[in-house]
DNA sequence: TAGATTGATACCTTTAAGGTATTATTCAGG
DNA sequence: CCTGAATAATACCTTAAAGGTATCAATCTA
């Protein structure tokens, strides 16, 4: 079987007449006849009548012009969905995420991936960043998103935003009514910290920070994630550091402070990782995105 | 596109090496090589990650795979299909029969050409001869059934079979408790008898046969219908002629009684007709089992 | 570092599709 | 009844493209 034969076939059936078919096909009439021969030939069903006036189609070619437009239906549909998703815009992305990450600038990024490429379909996956290492190895997932990073000669990291470091405190806290919180009042505050999973993690980073501004901090209780850390701060069990993007969890009885004399780098990143050799379209388009959200992000920080 | 490069694709996603991809497909190595890049250049995507263990699918390759994988599926459908239409196994026959013909012989052809070949869909029409005719010209059926015909340059005809005919009589009636009927008893019988549609037809037939013994029978009532006959002499309006086939209707009141006496040619046949020139798969199907029927019923006859 | 294995490239051979000229057949019109 | 026009079919040649052989560049392994 061959294409070719099948869209001579066509012409054929259209035309109802081999010259003008062949005409139509820029070739001439002889080979066509042959075509059409080989084609019956290889089907041993006679598609055609041949009368003195033209071809008339048997009942058995009309069956088969159906079936020939469906094939060549079948493979416009094929060429063009394998086209778009060697674009990136067809597909399914497996993406990372960790527990309260999944805060503000994750989601708009999300968005704006989804309204770019709308038939791309991300499936999201709760992984600690130990897990999303393995499973960018085991190329269960294409990205992950997160905050602190070792470098990996395996996997490549791309920046989505930076985020300042606030401290939730209770209404009634004593530093409820200060704008700003000096970092260093937080020396024998009782602190919400979360569990060291994989190093380095955020709370490295805030016991470096304290251990910077020359204290260690108290720690009043450790939970899993954020919004339970805020959670707690709501209910008074102490205060906790948050980065930015969890303001847009507004519970009763907490407010967000910014800190001043901070140690240097006391902003937290937020990135996403994949692997390096990682050529996929798909990825490809997703980055493209992170660092267009990234600069619209940073210009409207100048703006401001 | 080529069904050539879809199929040497599918060899390579299967063995995710160029080498033995061509083995399988007995072809040398450089080949191959050129006709995957040829497909890449004209679907304008990455099919392949070239490692230096081998090829393996992109994820636009993956998703070509199934795509592939379903267009020869199809091919396969199509060629199976149309080589079936082909044969006359599969497709559409519009079939006429006449008012009361579709009674014993007609219904057992049907059954038997159904039973022979389940994938044709038969659809019957209601038409007498004239229409038949008209029909099959404007080639709106391809089959009719009719019992008396003048032959017709553009017009062939297969012999059915051929039935005898017999008298409906009421129970009541003088003659009903006779064996045999003398042909020429019907003198002065009141005879429901049905209208001349298209000549020749089975009325014509009847009067010849009443001329050939003398003399001309008395109408009591014109009816469409063999059916309509039957019941008006279960209620007493007369007697009338009937083929053979009738005698499945079983009405109270109602006998039938073979002739004796009666002049040469009382019998009537039942035929069908087709377009001479029509050598469609079809037809010749539904002939083969007319034959085979028409055979195997006058073997019963012999062996009666 | 040497050898083996991968896909890629260069160049020639062979197959099959396309073109030109011609033929057989059928139908329409004189 | 014959002639001419139109149809698809056939014979034979030309051309384009697929296939084969030899070889290369790159990468991993021992």
């Amino acid at each position: 079987m061959d294409l070719r034969k099948l869209k001579y076939f066509e012409a054929v059936a259209e035309e109802k007449h081999i010259g003008r078919a062949a005409k139509l096909l820029h070739i001439s009439q002889p080979p066509l006849t042959r075509q059409i021969h080989q084609l019956e030939e290889e089907l041993d069903v006679v598609l055609f009548n041949r009368t003195p006036k033209g071809m008339e189609l048997t009942d058995a070619g009309e069956l088969f012009r159906q079936e020939v437009k469906n094939i060549f239906a079948l493979i416009d549909q094929a060429t063009e969905r394998t086209q778009k998703a060697g674009r990136g815009e067809l597909g399914r992305l497996d993406i990372a995420t960790f527990g309260s990450g999944i805060l503000d600038s994750i989601p708009q990024v999300l968005l704006a991936f989804k309204k770019a490429y709308p038939e791309v379909s991300i499936v999201l996956h709760q992984m600690d960043k130990g897990e999303q290492i393995k499973a960018l190895r085991q190329k269960r997932i294409s990205l992950g998103f997160n905050r602190i990073l070792s470098p990996l000669p395996d996997i490549r990291s791309e920046l989505v935003t930076t985020e300042a470091l606030l401290l939730a405190v209770n209404t009634s806290d004593s530093m409820a009514n200060m704008t700003h919180v000096p970092f260093d009042s937080l020396r024998d505050k009782p602190l919400i910290l979360y569990p060291t999973s994989n190093r380095p993690s955020f709370v490295d980073k805030i016991y470096r920070l304290c251990q910077l501004s020359g204290f260690s901090p108290v720690v009043s209780q450790e939970v899993g994630d954020a919004v339970t850390a805020v959670a707690l701060v709501a209910s008074g069990f102490g205060s906790c550091i948050v980065p930015e993007s969890a303001t847009v969890l507004s519970l009763p009885g907490v407010i967000y402070k910014p800190f001043i004399n901070a140690p240097d780098e006391s902003s937290v990143d937020l990135s996403c990782i994949y692997r390096k050799g990682d050529n996929s379209p798909l990825l490809k388009a997703f980055l493209k995105i992170v660092i267009h959200y990234r600069m619209q992000n940073s210009k409207q920080v100048v703006t401001r």
